[in-house]
RNA sequence: GCCGGAGUGGCGGAAUCGGCAGACGCACAGGUUUCAAAAACCUGCGCCCUCACGGGCGUGCGGGUUCAAGUCCCGCCUCCGGCACCA
């Protein structure tokens, strides 16, 4: 028996052979501005993607649905004319590689070369449109040369600098690790405790660029959530510092507050334990008990000192206070002085002034250890009795409300005053006396750019016996030494600290000095990696300036939300301090930032709410049921786990479809921002579209030639499918634009339903047309298409096609009829008919439902409906 | 607790500016083809009443605005994400 063999679609056989020839080609190298074949009259578009960690396990789906949002959008901007910029690379240092080193004793290096050439190959099957010509690693030490040739600039400007500060250790992975790595006190990376340590570490001043980092967010093309983020993690506050002396000390507290205007209402101090000045007021009868408790707060974990504490704890130093405001024997200026770890003593200056009237926490520590609560305002609530207690401070108020008349001194007077006009008058007064000023402070920290890791970039950085000497550019980059063991020391120093031959060296003197054995994070080489990007040969500079003045800011940049404040707020303070040196013409890199959702799975949940794993279960009709027990299972929808056995493998399902339905088949499951879980059997559906889009130009037996006879010669458009295909080419052009591809996709389908209906009226310009509109989105298959139908040049430089505006109206149209609302007929008016014509037809169609009725009213929505109001 | 986002058929989702809710796909059912099955193709498919024609109800819940509400307003509920003693 011998099959006939069919010319099916096979993407087995279609897509390499495509992916060799762009490659081979090299048909998506992108000329730079001054290269041979670049043409300055089109416009640049730069589609970026967030480059991937290349991690052991390869890529997982997640992966190829931001990268093939980017892809169909770079291959739409060049068929609408466009240079496109869109590059591909990998952030290559990091902690896994070296966990994974010191697991299995085999180098980084080597472990990251070969992720890298699994990423490189998973990437090239799916059809991805980069200029690999473009590729860079960070990890590579001429990329590296230009991260540290950055750092050396941000320390000649000052900010760069050593710290002794405490910072996050966390033991388990044997580094520190910077604020947006610490979720509650734990790694975010391996979930293991953390704790604050004194260490000697490098810091980049970012607070430096707080204010410009929330003022520049104004003008990006950013989701709103995801600025709001950026803000919050900023953290800006408007308020005042305010000096109160310690009675008998000879010592002053300085407090930050944005509520200078309830300074009437403070009634006792409070310091954080780890303040500097608690060692120097307590008094001798409290030192016991201040010093117990500060070994307590020490003890604490971060999540002991956040989550457990709802109560309050604190304990009296002894010491009093005097408010500004009164004369030295005025017994309303003195504040007893406590010490309480609701006071953090990273933040503002780490006391405050407790004005428990006005302040929830301050009333509640008040209420604990019986401090008073003067009554501060004279509200007026609409509610006479809360007014009452608000006045006496039995209730707390935070909120905007009018002072009462004890807010006065005898030199100032709030009386009657609200927050707003309150604040100033407060402030010109402390300003005034030499007592305070006005003051805004913020949430960021200083950057922690120092890890006790191998597997980053060193510091060009040398400790002599004057202090600090820098590398000199022309001995960049300071490569790592080769090491076997990674393991860290026990103590809190780099692996580093064991290649004694790498860190003894000279200083420009000549004279002996030691390597900084501290590496750069992660984040480094992340922060500049898209400047790189536009010029990522260049052995003279980090990146020619021409370059960036053409590419840059990137038009689209598309990730996932878990960078919101790192990555993406590292990556704007490094842009504009390069911009405040002159190296790059923008400010804010990123001028448009999409966040695709997650895509997740579907897993199975017994009674108990357990999850059940994949392996343990069954199909039982159209139910799923535990594979031993045989309880049906709740279907429920979750993140993919290797644990649950619910992982989709990207290799697999190219495998068993091609490319071009895996890349379709994510773009159609949703709006690429929303997380929607993966459902296998939704996949052939997609797979299918692309069959029937086949079937439209090849013959099923080989006998009837490679194409249908109809397609062989030109000839006239069949009007109907002209129309069917306009209106495709102009939704799917207007989806792009607006990144709803899902919609995009459906368009097509129902251009092919109709299309195959009326197969032999399909002319080959047609089919070409429809070729160009598939190619961003199912690459391969167009391709081959386009080839067979005889296209004339690379199909992915062809020109869009150009909607016909007149084809998208039609001359007679159908218009919904209601009566009160409710949709009760049909009528078919000229298209562009006036109201008079409309309606008579309204009124024939609905006829049965306006007999023995008044008409009071119609409302005509031209080329919609008609509505008749009746009584 | 605070700040975002979301809730639409059996499932994923569509409805872009207040104008016919459910496009498109999946699943399911019936049919054509077949020795049979798969594949492919055709038809149907929100729920309820009805042989049918047709009608009623329907976008998390309760109100409101409007000729008209998935869409706007007020009050809730649930889920997801972020922040969380930041003075």
């Amino acid at each position: 028996m011998t099959e006939p063999k069919k010319q099916t679609y096979d993407p087995a056989t279609i897509e390499p052979k495509w992916q060799q020839f762009w490659l081979a080609n090299k048909v998506f190298k992108t000329p730079n501005p001054g290269d041979p074949c670049f043409d300055p009259k089109r416009p640049k578009f730069y589609a970026l993607d967030m480059f991937p960690y290349p991690s052991a396990a390869g890529l997982h789906v997640g992966h190829p649905e931001g990268y093939t949002a980017t892809d169909i959008v770079s291959r739409y901007k060049r068929a609408k004319g466009c240079n496109v910029l869109h590059p591909m690379g990998w952030d290559a240092f990091g902690l896994p590689a070296e966990q994974y080193a010191i697991q299995t004793n085999t180098h980084p290096a080597k472990t990251t070369e070969q992720n890298v050439a699994t990423f490189r190959r998973q990437l090239q099957r799916l059809g991805f449109s980069y200029d690999w010509d473009r590729e860079i690693s960070t990890a590579d030490p001429k990329y590296f040369r230009w991260t540290q040739w950055i750092w050396k600039q941000l320390h000649q400007r000052g900010l760069a600098y050593e710290s002794n500060a405490p910072v996050w250790w966390c033991e388990e992975l044997g580094t520190v690790l910077a604020n947006d790595e610490v979720i509650n006190g734990r790694s975010e990376r391996g979930d293991h405790p953390c704790e604050r340590r004194p260490l000697r570490q490098w810091v980049l001043k970012i607070t430096e660029y707080a204010e410009r980092l929330i003022t520049d967010l104004d003008g990006l093309d950013w989701t709103e959530s995801l600025k709001t983020m950026q803000r919050e993690w900023i953290g800006r506050s408007e308020g005042a510092e305010i000096d109160f002396d310690v009675e008998g000390a000879g010592a002053r507290i300085r407090v930050f507050t944005t509520r200078p205007d309830t300074l009437f209402g403070a009634s006792f101090m409070v310091l954080s334990p780890e303040h500097p000045l608690v060692a120097q007021i307590t008094t001798p009868a409290q030192r016991d008990a201040v010093a117990a408790y500060q070994r307590a707060a020490a003890a604490k974990s971060e999540l002991e000192r956040t989550d457990l504490a709802k109560d309050k704890s604190g304990v009296f130093t002894g010491a009093y206070a005097r408010n500004p405001l009164f004369a030295a024997a005025d017994p309303r200026g003195r504040l007893p002085v406590w010490i309480a770890d609701y006071v953090i003593v990273t933040y503002g200056t780490g006391a405050i002034m407790a004005v428990p009237a006005g302040d929830e926490r301050d009333f509640a520590f008040a209420r604990q250890f019986g401090l008073p609560i003067p009554g501060i305002f004279a509200p007026s609530t609409g509610d006479a009795e809360r007014d009452a207690r608000i006045a006496a401070g039995q209730e707390c108020h935070s909120d905007d409300a009018p002072f009462g008349p004890q807010n006065d001194n005898g030199t100032l007077s709030l009386a009657g005053l609200g927050m707003a006009a309150a604040k100033r008058k407060v402030i010109d007064w402390l300003v005034a006396q030499g007592r305070g000023q006005a003051k805004v402070t913020y949430k960021l920290r200083d950057w922690l750019f120092s890890r006790q890791r191998y597997w980053g970039e060193p510091f060009p950085v040398l400790h002599t016996q004057d202090g600090v000497e820098l590398v000199p550019d022309d001995q960049l980059p300071v490569t790592l030494p080769h090491m076997d063991d990674f393991q860290p020391g026990g103590v809190p120093e780099s692996p580093l600290i064991r290649a004694k031959e790498w860190v003894a060296t000279k200083d420009g003197l000549g004279r002996p000095a030691q390597r900084e054995i501290n590496t750069m994070p992660g984040a480094a080489g992340s922060s500049w990696y898209f400047l790189r990007f536009c010029d990522p040969h260049n052995d003279k500079e980090f990146c020619g300036k021409a370059a960036s003045d053409y590419w840059l800011p990137v038009d689209l940049y598309v990730g996932g939300t878990e960078h919101a404040v790192g990555h993406l707020l590292y990556s704007r303070f490094w842009t504009k301090a390069l911009h405040d040196q002159g190296c790059v013409g923008v400010v804010e890199p990123f001028k448009k930032l999409y966040n695709q959702g997650m895509i997740q799975a579907f897993a199975y949940e017994d009674a108990r709410g357990a999850i059940v794993p994949k392996k343990d279960t069954r199909e039982d009709g159209d139910k799923v049921v535990h594979a031993v027990t045989g309880e049906t299972l709740k279907p429920i929808v979750t993140k993919m786990s290797k644990r649950y056995g619910n992982v989709v493998n990207p290799d697999d399902v190219v495998g068993e479809y091609g490319a071009d339905t895996l890349r379709l088949y994510e773009m159609y499951m949703g709006p690429l921002a929303d997380s929607k879980p993966w459902n296998p059997k939704d996949v052939p559906g997609v797979h299918r579209f692309l069959q029937r889009s086949w079937r439209l130009a090849v013959p099923e037996f080989p006998e009837n030639g490679p194409l249908h006879a109809h397609l062989r010669q030109d000839r006239a458009d069949d009007p109907e499918l002209a129309k069917a295909l306009h209106r495709t080419i102009h939704k799917v052009e207007g989806d792009i634009e607006r990144m709803a591809f899902n919609t995009a996709i459906a368009a097509m389908m129902i251009f092919v339903n109709d299309a195959t209906k009326a197969m032999d009226k399909l002319s080959r310009s047609q089919l070409l047309r429809f070729a160009q509109l598939l190619q961003p989105f199912a690459p391969h298959v167009a391709e081959e298409l386009w080839e067979r139908l005889g296209g004339q040049g690379w199909l992915a430089y062809a020109p869009w096609p150009q909607v016909d505006k007149r084809l998208l109206v039609d001359d007679e149209i159908e218009v919904a009829v209601q009566v009160l609302g409710k949709v009760r007929g049909h009528a078919k008016v000229p298209n562009g008919a006036p109201n008079d014509v409309v309606l008579a037809a309204a009124r024939v169609a609905v006829a049965a439902w306006l007999d023995g009725k008044a008409v009071v009213k119609e409302i005509v929505v031209p080329g919609k409906l008609v509505n008749f109001v009746v009584k």
